[in-house]
DNA sequence: CGATCGCTTGAGCTATCTCAACCGGCGTGG
DNA sequence: CCACGCCGGTTGAGATAGCTCAAGCGATCG
């Protein structure tokens, strides 16, 4: 179903049907330039209109919402082959920030040729909403995770779900991926503090199931943290659907 | 900005650019006809494959996955306007079920017609596309109430939310509005027990300040509802942007 | 060498959960 | 018309997951 477009600077966005010759010359000009940052950079501000959108083609980020207390909510964390900034170009402006932990490599998108996408590429555009509604189903995942699971339940299936991630997108060798955020993100990710967060780990990696230190994620077993997670180990990786 | 449109019978969705004649045609076409439920009544299911979207004429329900252990999270509250079962539309098949809380009318359209809206009609795709990323926003700011509020923050936060989209499409008069849901339901929703939300609500009756019984929401002191909730009593209520 | 940063660990505190009982209203069946 | 059962809401009491505070540790950097 999904087909993978080689040619498409927007290379990461599935697409349903194959890309006619003049769409991929649209894609090239609909792409504005490449762009790289080093990490610890804000590529989106919350309440900024920012007149970009960008397709991740190296490094990893994260996309958070700031409270009025100061506290940090991770929305997600940003990998390779990630749309951003759909919202800022469809909205009048963005609703969180996205940062980049490490440096990033970015293929950028006018936001003023979105709408001639939507006129003149229906197909594209129909694989845009189809993302969109890929990241609404992602977020009612991550809304029952929050309400329903507990600290070690939590923890396990955010390992589960970015070595999946991880996988699909080719950032894992064997057994083990890079994961190069803090337990703070994580922490902030799951709404649990950072000692809570910390002592799951502890528990994971005392009974063999994961280690995640120095940035490198190592599942030992698989099985075991996907019963933890609530997660069907043999359930089809849907992960983000990006090739 | 918004433009509402009294000939569509999509009507609830808001427009950005006025609608021409040829399109109000395809829209009348695109709507295939209404619905009317019994209270109780499952719309959609998880898992299956809708051949339909709705858009709520009258009437409540709430969307809503159920995990494994046979819990319930409550995406959220439908309410007249809302748009509903996009995401059956654009991917496979549903990754929640929306039941109706009330009886509700429906307006139904085919799902087959979606790619020819998408063909024919990119400002009403733009649309589309726009009420996604409304949702995805709302779901973000979900997701950091679940993450870093406590029981009477969330309590009170969900009732102004709720109070201001009541007011929003009409469902208020003066200080009262309908809300014929079950404390079951609120709980479910803000990822608390039943019990704690019902000591929540008693705190903010005995305080004086929302009083929600019989069905029936009474706020009583907005201004420390929105203190409590952590919400800038005179934000431009940004609720769902329908008209 | 001192300072900073991320991680780790311990100790007490409390928000929230679970269990359990009870209450009033309503619909149903005898 | 009464009795019963059920459902939604209410309340109390004990248990606990997770929080906050606080301290210490190793690595990195200027």
């Amino acid at each position: 179903m999904v087909v993978s477009c080689q040619d498409c600077p927007l290379r990461k966005l599935p697409v349903f049907t194959p890309m006619t010759k003049s769409e991929v010359a649209f894609m090239q000009k609909f792409k504005s330039g490449e762009l790289e940052v080093e990490s610890g950079a804000t590529l989106m501000m919350e309440g900024s209109n920012s007149p970009q959108l960008f397709t991740v083609l190296e490094g990893m980020g994260l996309r958070y919402k700031t409270l009025p207390t100061g506290d940090r909510q991770v929305i997600n964390l940003v990998m390779p082959g990630d749309f951003i900034g759909l919202q800022a170009g469809v909205m009048q402006e963005m609703q969180h920030s996205v940062e980049a932990t490490t440096n990033m490599k970015l293929c950028v998108f006018d936001r003023k040729a979105l709408w001639s996408l939507f006129r003149d590429h229906p197909e594209r555009a129909y694989d845009l909403t189809w993302l969109a509604a890929v990241e609404e189903h992602f977020l009612g995942e991550a809304l029952a995770v929050l309400g329903h699971l507990n600290g070690l339940q939590r923890t396990s299936r955010a390992l589960v779900r970015l070595y999946n991630r991880g996988s699909a997108v080719g950032l894992s060798d064997g057994a083990g991926m890079d994961l190069p955020y803090k337990q703070q993100d994580l922490a902030d990710a799951l709404g649990l503090s950072l000692v809570h967060t910390n002592k799951m780990l502890k528990k994971l990696r005392a009974d063999g199931i994961a280690v995640w230190r120095n940035g490198k994620l190592e599942i030992k077993d698989f099985n075991r943290l996907c019963e933890i997670a609530q997660i069907d180990a043999n359930e089809v990786a849907m992960t983000r659907p990006l090739i």
